[in-house]
Parts: C-alpha cells; sequence; structure tokens
DNA sequence: ATACGATATATAGCTAGCGATATAAATACG
DNA sequence: CGTATTTATATCGCTAGCTATATATCGTAT
C-alpha cells in the first residue's frame, strides 16, 4: 500500500509542468509577457480579431479563466477589444503593435524552454513523449466528459 | 516559424496537469481534501510529527507555498502543529484523527486518477512516460539551480 | 552581554486556474 | 409584442503556485 509520489503520473505531471512555467516564465518576463498569456497570444498572432468565445474553444481554457487573463492582457497593453457591431454581447480582440513585434522573441523563449526540457532525448523520445501526453490528455478528457 | 501548441511539450504538460488535478479533485473532495494538500498528507501519513522545513525538503514547493497550503490544512482541521520546546521558530506538525482515516481511501482516490490517466497504455509504457518526466524535471531542475 | 548573521516561519502581492453565478444582449416562442 | 431562453462575457470566491520580504528566534563571536 505504499504510495511514492516520484512513481505516480500525477505527481509528476504537476511538478514538470511547474518546473516549464517557470523556466518560460523567467525566459518572457523581460518581454513584458506572463506564461498564461502564451496561448491566447499564440491564437491571435496566427489570427486577429477573433472573439472570447473563439478563443475559449481554441485554448483547453475555462471561460472564466480566459476573461481575466484578457482583463490583464488589456491591462498591460497586450491586447484591445473592439465591440462587435453586429452583436453587443461580442468583443473582438486585437494585437496591440507592443505585441506583434513581439512574435519572434517570444516564439524562440518557448522553444528555448522545451528544448532545455528535453536535453538529453533523442528525435524518437521526444516523439513518443508527446504522444504519451497527447494519450493521457484524451484519457482524461474523455473521462471528464462523459 | 510555425508554433502549433500540441507539439509544445510545454503546453502539453501544463495542459496534462491541469486534467491530473480536475480529475484527482473530482475524486478527493467528497473526503474533504484539495489537491495541493496531497503531497504534505503523504509526506506526514509516512511520519508525524515533521516540521514545515522537513516537509518543504521533501516536497518540491516553495516555502511559502507550503505555509499557505498548512494553514488551510488547520483551518479545515487536517493538521494540527505543536510549538517544539528546544526551539522556539519550529513547530511539528501532526495528523488529525480524520485524516489519519482517510489515508486509504484518498490514496486509491490517487491511484484511480493514475489509471484513468494512462488508460490504454502498456506497463512499458508506463514505465518509459514516468522516465520521460523524471527525464525533463532532472534537466530543468538542473537549469534552475545552475 | 550584546549585537549580528543565520534559520524557521509568516506575510504581501501577484498570476493562473477552477466552478458557480450574474449580467446583458440576442433570439425564439406563444 | 412581450416574455422566456440561450448566448457572450464578467464577476465572485476559492486553491495553488511563485517571488520577495518581514518577523521572530537561535547561535555565535566579540
Amino acid at each position: 500500500m505504499t504510495f511514492k509520489k516520484d512513481s505516480s503520473a500525477g505527481y509528476l505531471a504537476n511538478h514538470m509542468a511547474r518546473l516549464f512555467a517557470v523556466g518560460l516564465h523567467r525566459r518572457i518576463k523581460p518581454l513584458g509577457l506572463a506564461t498564461g498569456q502564451f496561448p491566447a497570444l499564440l491564437a491571435l498572432w496566427s489570427k486577429e480579431g477573433q472573439t472570447q468565445k473563439e478563443l475559449v474553444q481554441a485554448l483547453d481554457i475555462e471561460q472564466a479563466t480566459l476573461a481575466n487573463t484578457l482583463a490583464r492582457m488589456e491591462r498591460d497593453g497586450l491586447i484591445h477589444r473592439r465591440a462587435s457591431a453586429e452583436d453587443g454581447r461580442v468583443q473582438q480582440i486585437f494585437l496591440t503593435d507592443k505585441t506583434k513585434a513581439l512574435q519572434t522573441e517570444a516564439v524562440a523563449a518557448a522553444r528555448s524552454q522545451n528544448k532545455a526540457a528535453l536535453a538529453g532525448f533523442t528525435e524518437e523520445e521526444t516523439s513518443q513523449f508527446l504522444d504519451f501526453m497527447r494519450r493521457a490528455i484524451a484519457s482524461m478528457q474523455k473521462e471528464e466528459a462523459g
């Protein structure tokens, strides 16, 4: 009946994710960015003018979490929002010039963090690892949905 | 220069860890426990009377995080603290009867969550997966320490 | 004996995440 | 037409994590 944390997938996943966050934070803080903003930025770099709802669908986080993240991003001058003409509930989200200029550096920082985490992994191991994570995510999503 | 989140180890790690947390939370909430309390409980089930410092050394979290977690646990009647006679700065931490009684169920819940996440994994895949996570953790710890 | 550095814990202030609920606008229905 | 439901976003209240700093006690060296 022993339960060793370092043999628990959940414990390791939590610990690993926190280290990723700390490392990415260290790398992007100089750019004026924070980790939670990254997914939203990726989505907006690929397509501006999306609504909060569209971002929620793309981003694997809850609507309330995104609403707060967007509020902080607006406060920090990373995005601005424009009310939709057709639908008074909706706002479209746009990047500021500042944020557009950060794309290359920010993406490089994220790549660098991934590389640091996977130092010593072969191509094949990396690919297996990502696949294992995708499979675990899919299993848990299925259970939470069911 | 594309950066796809589902090919990013960091993104997947974050997503996976959140799903682990949601699933574990669902399973242990009926016991009156929360996810962040789990590591501290494991350590205390294995040895009562440890100090906060000892727990910090065992637990891969920052001292401030643990101090807050312990305060919530005390508030919720999961632990109590006794001032050390020898050292006025130190408190020893003990489980309450309630918490002692929860060990079996709580550990079963954590096992169940791990099992759900790794549904469809062979023994060997599971073992590889845990090893990959340990290696990534070690790489990042090394970098953060350096 | 006192003053100083080290150590144990607490606190402040923040981000990120969650579930639940509130608000406001749009749409559907009777 | 007006009410009811759905939809988009915001807010509330919480846990968990971080960094940085404060506080209190201990040990030590002068």
